[in-house]
RNA sequence: UGCCCGAUGGUGUAACUGGCAACACGCUUGAUUUUGAUUCAAGAAAGUCCAGGUUCGAGCCCUGGUCGGGCAACCA
């Protein structure tokens, strides 16, 4: 297991950083607003922050950048904390940039008392004027003089709620020709009269993004403060902040975000997707948040392996959705239990076999692991077996039922089919089979070796269950290139609901359970399902070259 | 027409910091298999965005381009 993998460039930078002797130990943060839910990019974020920490024995902190008032949520604090705790991490603090307003405050006046800031009563248009644009300076606000006494004054003033919502902010006062964007005098605070999450109605100025950040960073001793990309341009104003302030300097470090084929990442477009009953919430299980993923039946241990497999890098990406759900097939091949369960059920007499008997055949519930644990399985006269295992007229290389062909019955028998029914209509509604007596799963002394094995269930004990099949919620591959409205590009078949039917050891089956339907996919227990109707989700579907081959 | 990032098989990520491009997913073929799954084996696939330069030697360094992304919210 030593193997030496090569490190990613945050991991260069920080062994660098303890090795030179800069840190003896580093700390990170998982900084999300609590304004949605997780998705996979965070559980990107999640697993780099808190793997770094593990790996160079430091620690995270869990903190909510909740400085916007009228987005945030407790409910989206509850689901974000569970989120990080089943994808398995510990953050070493529960904290809150609302825990430092105060602080903040006090950051805010001093600097106004160093002349680097003021009270600007522009509107917010006259401001956007005042900014010029990439390519052309901005100009100064006609605030932007007042004196530092009338500044500390009027900012006092704001936090003490004289004045309404938008009427004055106050603003960085660096330079409004500034080649970057953010350094022409950013807003600092702003006035918002809303009631917040935690600190109720104490406060009616609210800081910025780039003026809590930052400073919650240093307030903690974050060593290595990673971000995404997009961030990259406020670097220099967050070092502007911990210089002028004279405050621990955090460093910041960008790495790109997740982009995935089929799905998109951004938390504005998953609530609209919320919002406007696209999905059934955010834990449908299509959509690519952790509690739907999780609704899913995707595991953690998928999750981080993905993680590990996509790497940590700067430049722009587009990863292949094929690739988490091989890591959800490989984790979910080794600890999921098999079942039986036909979903388009073809009714199979055993005419040599006897009327009214039963039997029990065993078969194996983790054929992957040598623990021996078998279910037991009724079987008889009557069955039913897939539909599409057959084929009045078969294709060359069909090796399942067909007229006068062979097929070994899982954990079961080999039957042959000798004639098959068919309605007025045409389709086929009964197979008449014979079984081979001496071909009993694991005492078989025909000596017939029989390349088809298919699925089954006795009709008289099968039981009906709900599945849900789901299919990517977009039929367009990178849905960052999208020109237009991505709603235009749902798929419409991404939800397939039917009732199939399961062997009975299914009625056993707890929350939290994953199972490998045979042959059909790997299947959980949703929270829908009452003792009344059980209600399985697919997680995903089992590798399958016999569908190219039929495709060809 | 500004500033900041980035550019390696189809997709991601590597290349011991200058020594004849590797790993994974995907794809193809074969073997095994009481899941057409799993497992195993083999293979196709980039000459590293382009053009110069330095060097015995460049994916790594230098110069100039090209292309892609980001930046003008009282969002984060």
């Amino acid at each position: 297991m030593a193997e030496e993998k090569s490190l990613n460039f945050l991991e260069e930078i920080i062994e660098r950083d303890l090795k030179s002797g800069k840190y003896t130990t580093i700390a990170t943060r998982f900084p999300p607003e609590p304004n949605g839910y997780l998705h996979l990019g965070h559980a990107k974020s999640i697993c780099l922050n808190f793997g770094l920490a593990n790996k160079y024995g430091g620690k995270t902190n869990l903190r909510f950048d909740d400085t916007n008032p009228v987005t945030e949520e407790t409910e989206y604090v509850e689901s974000i904390k569970g989120d990080v705790k089943w994808l398995g991490f510990e953050w070493s603090e529960e904290l809150y940039a609302s825990d430092y307003f105060p602080q903040l405050y006090e950051f805010a006046v001093k600097l106004i008392s160093k002349g680097l800031a003021y009270v600007d009563d522009s509107t917010s248009d006259e401001m956007a004027a005042q900014k010029g644009t990439p390519t052309q300076p901005g100009t100064n606000s006609p605030y932007r003089q007042r004196t530092i006494h009338e500044n500390l004054k009027l900012f006092a003033d704001m936090k003490a709620g004289v004045y309404p919502d938008g009427s004055k902010v106050v603003r960085a006062k660096i330079d409004m020709a500034h080649t970057n964007m953010l350094m022409r005098d950013p807003v600092l605070y702003r006035i918002k009269h809303a009631h917040h999450h935690r600190t109720g109605d104490a406060w009616c100025v609210y800081p910025m993004y780039d003026f809590a950040h930052g400073q919650s960073d240093s307030i903690e001793k974050i060593t290595h403060s990673i971000c995404t990309l997009e961030f990259v341009p406020h670097r220099e104003l967050y070092d502007w902040f911990i210089e002028k302030l004279e405050i621990y300097p955090s460093k910041q470090y960008e790495f790109a975000r997740l982009n995935m084929t089929y799905t998109m990442m951004s938390k504005r477009k998953l609530l609209q997707l919320v919002n406007e009953k696209f999905v059934n919430g955010w834990d449908d299980p299509r959509m690519p948040t952790l509690s739907g993923v999780r609704r899913r039946g995707y595991t953690p241990e998928a999750i981080r392996d993905f993680c590990d497999r996509i790497g940590i890098a700067k430049r722009d990406n587009l990863i292949d959705i094929s690739l988490l759900e091989f890591c959800v097939r490989e984790h979910l091949n080794k600890v999921s239990a098999r079942r039986m369960v036909v979903f388009d059920p073809l009714k199979v007499v055993i005419t040599n076999y006897p009327e009214g008997k039963t039997e029990l055949m065993k078969s194996e519930n983790y054929p992957e692991n040598a623990t021996g644990s078998v279910r037991e399985m009724p079987f008889g006269r009557e069955l039913f077996i897939e539909r599409e295992d057959f084929m009045e007229v078969p294709p060359k290389k069909y090796f399942r039922l067909a007229p006068g062909q062979m097929v070994r019955l899982k954990s079961g028998y080999i039957i042959k089919c000798d004639e098959f029914l068919k309605d007025a209509q045409g389709r086929v509604t009964e197979l008449r089979c014979t079984y081979l007596p001496e071909s009993r799963s694991g005492s078989d002394t025909s000596g017939i070796q029989v390349k088809g094995v298919i699925h089954w269930v006795l009709a008289e004990k099968a039981v009906p269950i709900e599945v849900r099949l789901y299919d990517r919620l977009f039929n367009v591959e990178d849905m960052g290139a999208l020109e237009d409205d991505f709603r235009n590009h749902i798929n419409p078949n991404s939800l397939q609901v039917s009732i199939v039917y399961a062997e009975p050891e299914i009625l056993n089956s707890k929350s939290g359970d994953h199972f490998q339907f045979l042959r059909m996919g790997y299947f959980c227990l949703d929270p829908d399902s009452t003792p009344a109707k059980l209600v399985f989700n697919r997680t995903v579907t089992l590798r399958d070259m016999w569908a190219k081959e039929v495709k060809k």
